[in-house]
RNA sequence: GCCGCCUUAGCUCAGUAGGUUAGAGCGCUAGAUUGUGGAUCUAGAGGUCCCCCGUUCGAGCCGGGGAGGCGGUA
């Protein structure tokens, strides 16, 4: 069976060009992660997903244990069997939904007990709990149990959380065991405090994993402190794994951490925001809710190859996202997947190239041109 | 013809014994959204309170007349 495996094919400054080898194929990196939280990356279908250049998506432990039940999917052949998904899934360990989603929560040691956001039910989630999840649902990488430290916070209580979360990553790293061909990947926390950040390094690389992420960003401290984090954070992880920053981000999120050194993202931007009208594109955001595109013949990115974009007109998406047709969240939701994945795509050829630089300088220099002008 | 009810924001409607600047929901115009609740939140614009006359210090509210709508009835 073919192993996890991460190759560093090379860098330009702190930036990294890789790929992870799953049983299930392989993932170029710097990736991005479409976000499937239900089974299903909202208003698209599997292959609508791969046609846009998505390698792995993400799901999700929390989500899928409440509804339809970890057990009913392993019964049911497996995620990828039962959302016809054949690439490689990471699936979240459900900490960060918990503190989010789920009412009445009571944090101990051992782990969250909590009520369902869906029905009112108890449930409780632990380190071993969340590793016995993940397996049923058949999970590539599974991520580690931990608490997503809020921001802000006094630097005792990120230590105290941080603390818990590495207790929790070793309790991960036990129930997990040795599975060939998965991998179970440490969360670093330690919210904006670089010793705490480094601390918390050192414990998970103590402890081993197959892949190390970084949690506790995009909760609120803004780019500029996110990035201050970045500017130190990822180094202090092994440079052989790769590097996932949790939940980011925008496009400038992601070009900037990139920069920084991480080679994995997630995040439901691209497919939320497509669902409410909000367009990321080369020139910025447009929504396309806006009364100035009701009219207006021209495509949402000239740029663009997305069938959104190849296909429709600005006054089309206009219309069918105010009259709430379905085929909005398609066609915006494709366009953003689309996006995102050009850039990566164009981010890892940059690197190839040694010359992220001067990506990066005309990725800026795109935006700020700014959207068309009304007609 | 007669009787009753109704007329307040784009729509559907509240409205205090007559008392600063007349409200709500939806819609509209914008904004937010980062390990996803197709969710949610925030802000803004928008009114000749059907018209005229009167009573009153003061009328969306009370009185008279008129217009329009709905229902009943001959």
């Amino acid at each position: 069976m073919q192993r996890f495996a991460f190759q560093l094919f090379g860098s330009d400054g702190s930036a990294r060009r890789g790929a992870i080898t799953t049983p299930r194929g392989m993932i170029q990196t710097p990736a991005f992660m479409p976000v499937g939280t239900a089974a299903t990356v909202k208003a698209m279908m599997p292959d609508s997903v791969a046609a846009t250049g998505a390698h792995i998506l993400l799901g999700n432990t929390y989500h899928l244990m409440l509804r339809p039940g970890a057990e009913r999917v392993e019964a049911l052949g497996g995620l990828h069997r039962f959302m016809n998904w054949g690439g490689p899934i990471l699936t979240d360990s459900g900490g960060y939904q918990v503190m989010s989603l789920a009412d009445l929560r009571k944090l101990t040691e051992d782990g969250v007990s909590f009520k369902s956001h869906v029905d009112g039910s108890k449930h409780m989630l632990s380190p071993e709990s969340s590793m016995q999840i993940q397996r049923q649902l058949g999970s590539d990488i599974v991520m580690a149990f931990d608490e997503c430290t809020p921001f802000p916070c006094s630097e005792e209580e990120a230590a105290t959380s941080m603390q818990l979360s590495m207790r929790w990553a070793l309790r991960s790293r036990e129930a997990f065991g040795d599975r060939p061909g998965y991998a179970l990947f440490g969360i670093q926390q330690g919210s904006t405090f670089r010793d705490l950040r480094a601390e918390s390094a050192e414990k998970l690389r103590e402890i081993g994993f197959e892949g190390y992420a970084i949690g506790g960003l995009a909760v609120g401290e803004g780019q500029e402190l996110m990035f201050d984090v970045l500017d130190f954070a990822p180094e202090m992880l092994p440079t052989d794994r790769p590097r996932y920053l949790m939940g980011v981000g925008k496009p400038d999120d992601l070009v900037g951490a990139v920069k920084r050194g991480v080679d994995m993202f997630d995040c439901v931007l691209p497919s939320r925001s497509g669902r409410t009208g909000q367009a990321f594109t080369r020139r910025g955001v447009v929504n396309i809710r806006n009364a100035r595109h009701a009219a207006d013949p021209r495509p949402l990115d000239p740029d663009c190859s997305c069938p959104a974009c190849a296909n429709y007109s600005r006054a089309y998406l206009h219309h069918v996202h105010k009259a709430g047709e379905i085929i909005s969240a398609m066609l915006m939701t494709w366009h953003n997947l689309h996006y995102y994945q050009e850039l990566m795509a164009g981010m890892r050829l940059a690197i190839e190239q040694g010359q992220f630089a001067a990506f990066e300088a005309a990725f800026h220099a795109k935006r700020a041109e700014g959207d068309f002008e009304p007609l």
